[in-house]
DNA sequence: ACCTGAACACCGTTCAAGT
DNA sequence: ACCTGAACACCGTTCAAGT
């Protein structure tokens, strides 16, 4: 019930007195059966998680699947954005990686990866996915100053190359920008040979 | 003085009424002067894009000047966590990617980018620090349910590679997982083998 | 055990009224 | 032009009181 009206009207339309109109019955009542609003909030997120958190996976390669991987699990996510947004501000989006952990973990492990590079290598997956979905909705929700960023990049033709410039005063394409980030960064996780990675890059990381 | 209670208080220690006693005034006077509570929010974010969202280059190659800006522009985030949370709250976290927008074009230009290749590569690049950023920002504020995921994984150990699940259930290094990731996008972005030492991309100011 | 009503402290906001 | 005080509608929450 509470779940509907969050689904349906966000987190703005769920206090505990439209919830209880929505039930039937006083204000009070609800605080004897759940507890205060953080509890009930608790409750929401841990049945999102189930609910949204579920993945399909397709493909032959463990490439492929990993993609399939990723693209389900951002269309879950942005199928239900009331629901991410609840998640997100609850201080819960870590939770958004756990249902999802396991199945990268053996595809990666399909793809020949182990210990702590695979470890590396789901969390980094699994980061860029959520991170770009919340990106996406706060994105989707604001039209923003899009005036503003034509300006801005209408005064840098000047100084830098013009279709650039004219390209980055043009709306995203937020499929095409996700699948070509996720497919560069998969790419660099199933690579075979190891790249030299941890050595080279210590150095250029305490550089600053 | 709104600033200063946000970066110290968060955003719910910024009412409208703490403000105006800080102030010395009436809750009143506020409306007058800055209009609701929205506009307020706005003024600030505007203000927080312009405080947060310089960076800085240091480096030789563009790779490595690419990184640099990651580093930087994830460090300026992250050390003003009340300030981010209210720009993603107002929905305004697309703003985050101007600032830096331009800078990063250049130094994509001088990677030998140009048009629709390197306007999507600018967008990849500021979504993944951002978005980074931003699921860091939630996960120090919760340590979470860290033994759950232990649990979780003390379970797997059967069906994947023992290591990977021990490595899994320990907690991220934060730092490296962004090194890592920003390292493998630069690395797919910048597609030349980059000689240490170009003579090319020192000339990025000639005309058009 | 389960629900209600009154009450409290806190919001953002409006508006007539003061100077 | 600038500020105040009272008032309103809305929160979450507590608690004594009902059945």
């Amino acid at each position: 019930m509470a779940f509907d009206i969050l689904r349906s009207d966000g987190l703005d339309g769920l206090t505990m007195r439209t919830l209880a109109a929505k039930l039937g019955v006083a204000v009070t009542a609800i605080y004897w059966h759940v507890g205060d609003k953080q509890a009930l909030l608790d409750e929401l997120v841990d049945r999102i998680i189930a609910e949204v958190g579920e993945v399909r996976v397709t493909g032959g390669s463990p490439a492929d699947r990993l993609l399939s991987i990723g693209r389900s699990l951002r269309q879950n996510l942005l199928d239900q954005p009331n629901l991410v947004a609840l998640v997100h501000r609850q201080g819960r989006t870590p939770v958004l990686f756990l249902p999802a952990q396991r199945v990268v973990a053996e595809e990666l492990t399909n793809a020949g990866l182990h210990g702590a590079d695979a470890a590396r290598a789901v969390h980094a997956f699994l980061r860029l996915v959520i991170g770009s979905v919340i990106l996406e909705r706060t994105e989707q929700r604001s039209p923003d100053q899009r005036e503003t960023v034509e300006e801005l990049w209408a005064r840098e033709r000047l100084s830098l190359h013009s279709t650039l410039a004219e390209h980055l005063a043009r709306p995203v394409d937020r499929d095409e920008l996700f699948e070509f980030s996720l497919s560069a960064l998969v790419r660099a996780l199933v690579t075979q040979p190891a790249p030299p990675w941890p050595a080279s890059s210590a150095q250029s990381y305490n550089a600053t």
